[in-house]
DNA sequence: ACCTGAACACCGTTCAAGT
DNA sequence: ACCTGAACACCGTTCAAGT
């Protein structure tokens, strides 16, 4: 919808952060390659030059995501303060950027300034003693509460905040079938307006990283082979 | 694409399914109105007797997964095999079901099944004495990290199980880049096929039920008042 | 290389009609 | 109520063409 841009202003970064944009404003099925050139004020197919596809796309709005989750400024001081700062930093941006969550369920690639973003906090996993597995271990389920929360919140809650509404829907639906037999639900139900999701990740954030510290972190004290309990499960 | 199926045959259990069979075995994108019709053998428009529009399909499909989760048939005598049960029944149907994964980040709702299935466990948690904000509270870290852990794995992996041709496009990637920028990532990308991805879910949702334990369950022994460190953050 | 305009093969969904 | 067939307003992408 804006003006005609001038030849050769177009850049990877402005067609991502235009398609962003339209997320924030219209919802995250509205980023169209029709929708994000007009933004940008070109054709549909100027956007080819920067982009092979629309997965490509994604992977740039991904890329411009990740740079924002960074720019929370994660102390790379200790393995503690790495990975709660990036679960922290996701969780964050997401919280304000609802309608972008979507791009963490979509399995179209990480772009290069992902990797190095990676790169760095692993880096300090490393220097902290880690072993090389457990640096994964730990990173995947710090990293998977941290998508996971916010994508559970907005299954749960949906994209508009409209708790209440959400609310009042859940228990009319209740109501609508035999009564009593939701109790547990409704009983849950009835509080959910006093609710802060903040507090599940809080529960959250704090058990993985106490769990990671028993079960595989390095302890500075005693520098012991990582004494890992070998499980057998049926 | 099968024969034409009588007239008053097709349910709405018959139509979630064939979309599940042909997300299995093309992928969550050939989920098409058009495709599933073909598959049990009717028209497109045929489809929305059952379903008032696409969105309504995905939540009809959401709640033949919850029934494959609860039939994984979890123990309903403690809190703890309770939230273990739900998260390792949705682990491992959606490891046996990677394309159903984007069911999982889609806002569409969840279908009464679902509901009830919700309210059985946390009957549990109430009995078990848990005080009604903490159901909530640890029910949704638990099943965040148990969305997650599977979108993470889905995100990380592919959905394919090419495991090594990703790790091998991984390395590619970064030898492109300047070398020994990228080692830490080179370090443990070197150890990915030697990887059990479970590993990542066993450490998380321990971690997660000892600090639920801690943090919010109440003790059978002495029966406290949920003894809840009041946090203030920045 | 960058960008345009027309066209193609889809898609979800509406509508009017049949049983 | 259940189901059909044609049509509409989209969509991502290809193609031939212009600079």
């Amino acid at each position: 919808m804006k003006k005609r841009s001038a030849r050769g202003t177009i850049t990877r970064e402005s067609v991502a952060d235009a398609a962003l944009a339209i997320a924030d404003r219209d919802g995250f099925d509205s980023v169209t390659i029709r929708a994000v050139a007009a933004e940008i004020g070109a054709t549909p197919m100027a956007l080819y030059t920067y982009f092979p596809d629309k997965d490509a796309l994604y992977e740039g709005m991904r890329g411009r995501v990740l740079e924002r989750v960074s720019a929370t400024n994660i102390s790379r001081r200790t393995w503690q303060s790495v990975l709660e700062g990036v679960a922290r930093g996701v969780h964050r941006v997401m919280g304000e950027h609802p309608h972008w969550t979507p791009l963490l369920a979509h399995d179209s690639g990480l772009p290069p300034s992902g990797l190095a973003f990676i790169d760095g906090l692993w880096a300090v996993m490393l220097k902290e003693g880690f072993a090389i597995e457990d640096v994964l271990r730990a990173y995947g389920s710090v990293m998977s509460f941290a998508i996971g929360s916010v994508l559970f919140e907005r299954i749960m809650m949906g994209t508009e905040g409209d708790v209440i509404a959400k609310r009042l829907a859940l228990l009319k639906e209740l109501v609508g079938r035999a009564p009593g037999q939701y109790g547990s639900l409704a009983t849950v139900a009835a509080k959910v307006d006093r609710w802060r999701w903040d507090d599940v990740f809080e529960l959250g954030i704090r058990s993985l990283l106490a769990g990671i510290e028993t079960q595989c972190a390095p302890s500075a004290r005693h520098a012991r082979r990582r004494p890992r309990t070998h499980r057998v499960r049926s």
